[in-house]
RNA sequence: GGGCCCGUAGCUCAAACGGAUAGAGCAUCGGAUUUCUAAUCCGACGGUUGCAGGUUCGAUUCCUGCCGGGCCUACCA
């Protein structure tokens, strides 16, 4: 509601100017809050850019707006006025509390048509950390965001299950460990298989670093891996696998779905790449270096850099005496190399064709993993089941992957534009935000040895091939043990299964607030403090707002649900009115303000793909509830009408908390 | 060398398109509970928004240049 009348306020300003100054129409009329709720709820600042259009001083211009806005009104509004410069609007109160219980919602003006949001991709070579915990976290609040704005999406999660990563995990268990195939598939039956995995993976870095002969192994093993009939190949996928299914318990745990799982290897067998590289070289995309550096390789130009290098020296191609217009080989993204193989971007721009329906071929699909509310996940096969799903061929992509990694992402865009898709590319975004590192201190906590020059740091990056970081079940646990502790001591009646219930729920809570808070440009500096907090500026104090709301109602004996369905009829508008009227109103009045923002600011959420508003906007909105709580004993209020209000307003604001 | 990002209170972070007195949480100190359970609330303390210019009626926000930090810049993924 929010936003409907902000538009109202802002179209009221721009007719009152055509009528007074026709040949001059005012295009943009800024619309924001006042800083004080006395002031009114909506303020704009247009008489500033009006001084050249009329030249009188920006008071008077406001004056004058208000003037001919009071003349016709505007329905919604109560009143109008000049406050110095500026020209503040004031809500009919009781007309907007009667459609916030009636849970009025003006449409939502996003476009329509499916979006794939793709998140998590994990390598599935080792257990999950807290960085992956972030990207999982914004993903799956984004899509949540989606739906709520009434779009239909589907969540993937990339499987990298033919890297190098998952080669360095077998080389360790056949050539550090030797173990045998059939060890390897009972140790991957073990419950946190993916933790075994995540030591061993530091192993094989380490084992490397010893003796570079030892990188052999690996090529070796990529090689073989390649055969799909091979041991090898059979043992990096049961492998994959098993840590693919960890990691999706662990986003079980957070109640993070998939709706499909793509993998690289389908990609290779079912050639994808092959039907991209043809019309990649049919459209001069990609072309073929017969000589210097990159020579035998199939290249193009990196994204982004569209001016000629002036760097060139050593391109050779100066001796015609003209301007080069070649691109440098720096300026050059090796898609094939030499030896014919494709690379990682090249994978990608044949996954981003399927992604738009624009690659002429499909996955084969089976069921992989079912969600305890009967969700299915499917995966890619080569064969699969006849009766599945149709994924892919959207309208628009989400692509959760961080920062670091924007030049691939760009490359994969520039590709789809030069093969002359710039619509799919204009509705491909990458969902950038910046990576979890450690505190320093954090790691010493977690007993890592640093350097000075680490221990000099604001922060250091998370590393799985050192196996340094924080894993998400770990931290899952924590949080878990952390909040059973107070649980236990809060409410020893409860039963244990009830108690470790909320303490979950409280744990997920906590650790989601956490990830949505700061704002995607931010690194995290991950401190076990912060993270393990449950007071101030977290979820559960959030959560712990709804549950003293939904208290309210049980002690009253009331439904809430039930309860909302008639409560307009109990009170008038005449009530109304009174109870949201003078000075000390405004403190309630401002709750109302805050609940019928919740649409607007997940429209701010998604067309700035920003979460962090919305865990701004709950805790601002569990803030003002909290104080007006401790202001407003409910249930002892003895005018029935006005108890009938202050319960209306407990019931909005959880419903919108909710 | 080039590209992207960050620098705001002791600490961690906010501040929609440039707008009214730059806000929260944590920490510290002082208060509030026979109540809808205090994982709460109220108050105090805390700022030359890294520095210097520029644009503007107005700059934490936009532009330029410095300073400090991070990431990317592989025939890895």
């Amino acid at each position: 509601m929010y936003r409907h009348y902000q538009r109202l306020f802002a179209e009221a300003i721009r007719f009152a100017l055509l009528a007074k100054c026709p040949d001059k129409p005012v295009r943009d009329v800024p619309i924001e809050q006042p800083p004080l709720v006395r002031l009114g709820d909506y303020s704009s600042p247009v008489a500033f850019q009006l001084v050249k259009l009329f030249p009188a001083p920006p008071p008077r211009i406001a004056q004058e707006i208000v003037a001919l806005l009071n003349q016709t009104g505007v329905l919604g509004f109560e009143s109008f006025e000049a406050k110095g410069p500026y020209v503040n609007a004031r809500l009919n109160r009781a007309g907007l509390v009667i459609a916030l219980i009636a849970d009025q919602r003006p449409e939502s003006d996003i476009s329509h048509g499916k979006i794939l949001v793709e998140h998590s991709s994990i390598n599935p070579n080792k257990a999950a950390h807290i960085g992956h915990l972030r990207n999982a976290i914004l993903g799956d609040t984004f899509v949540r965001l989606l739906r709520y704005a009434g779009r239909e999406v589907d969540v993937q999660n990339y499987i990298d299950n033919t890297g190098v990563q998952v080669a360095d995990v077998v080389v360790g268990f056949t050539h550090i460990e030797k173990k045998s195939r059939a060890e390897i598939e009972a140790l991957a039956g073990r419950p946190r298989f993916d933790y075994y995995c995540w030591d061993l993976y530091a192993r094989v870095s380490q084992w490397y670093e010893q003796d570079k002969a030892n990188l052999q192994a690996r090529l070796q093993t990529l090689h073989a891996i390649e055969d799909a009939a091979s041991d090898t190949a059979a043992v990096a996928d049961l492998i994959s696998i098993a840590v693919l299914r960890r990691h999706l318990e662990t986003m079980d745990r957070l109640d993070i779905e998939y709706d499909f799982l793509p993998r690289e290897s389908e990609i290779l067998h079912l050639h994808f790449w092959d039907a991209a590289f043809t019309k990649l070289k049919e459209a001069l995309v990609l072309t073929f270096e017969s000589e210097g550096k990159n020579r035998g390789c199939w290249v193009m130009r990196r994204a982004g850099t569209g001016q000629k290098s002036l760097t060139a020296e050593d391109t050779g191609n100066t001796e015609n005496g003209e301007v080069s217009e070649e691109v440098s080989e720096e300026d050059q993204k090796v898609i094939v190399r030499s030896n014919g193989t494709v690379g990682y971007v090249g994978k990608d721009i044949a996954y981003h064709m399927w992604k738009f329906g624009l690659l002429g071929r499909d996955f084969g699909y089976r069921k992989f993993y079912l969600y305890p509310n009967h969700h299915d996940c499917w995966i890619s096969t080569t064969e699969g089941e006849k009766d599945h799903p149709h994924f892919g061929d959207v309208a628009e992509i989400y692509n959760v992957i961080d920062a670091r990694q924007s030049e691939a992402q760009n490359t994969v865009i520039e590709a789809l534009r030069g093969l002359g898709h710039g619509e799919a590319a204009d509705r491909y975004t990458h969902f950038s935000y910046e990576m979890v590192a450690l505190t320093p201190r954090c790691a010493a906590e977690l007993g890592y040895t640093l350097s000075e020059e680490d221990k000099a740091r604001p922060y250091i990056e998370v590393s799985g091939r050192k196996g340094f970081g924080v894993k998400a079940d770990d931290l899952l646990d924590q949080l878990i043990a952390s909040a059973k502790k107070e649980v236990d001591s809060r409410h020893p009646q409860l039963g244990d299964d009830e108690r470790l219930r909320i303490a979950t729920q409280i744990a997920i809570g906590a650790l989601r607030y956490f990830m949505l808070k700061y704002t995607k440009p931010s690194v995290i500096a991950f401190d076990f403090k912060e993270a393990l907090s449950f007071e101030g500026e977290t979820g559960p104090y959030a959560q712990y707002a709804v549950v003293r709301a939904t208290s309210i109602f049980r002690k009253a004996g009331l439904d809430p649900e039930t309860f909302c369905k008639d409560v307009a009829s109990r009170i008038s508008t005449g009530d109304l009115t009174n109870f949201l009227t003078g000075a000390e109103a405004n403190e309630i009045w401002e709750l109302w303000l805050a609940s019928s923002k919740t649409a607007y600011v997940i429209d701010q959420c998604i067309a700035t793909t920003e979460p962090a508003y919305l865990a701004k906007h709950v805790f601002q909105l569990a803030q003002l509830f909290n104080t007006f709580y401790h202001s407003h004993p409910i249930l002892s209020e003895p005018d029935e009408t006005r108890k009938q209000f202050l319960l209306a307003t407990v019931f909005v604001v959880r419903r919108e908390l909710i």
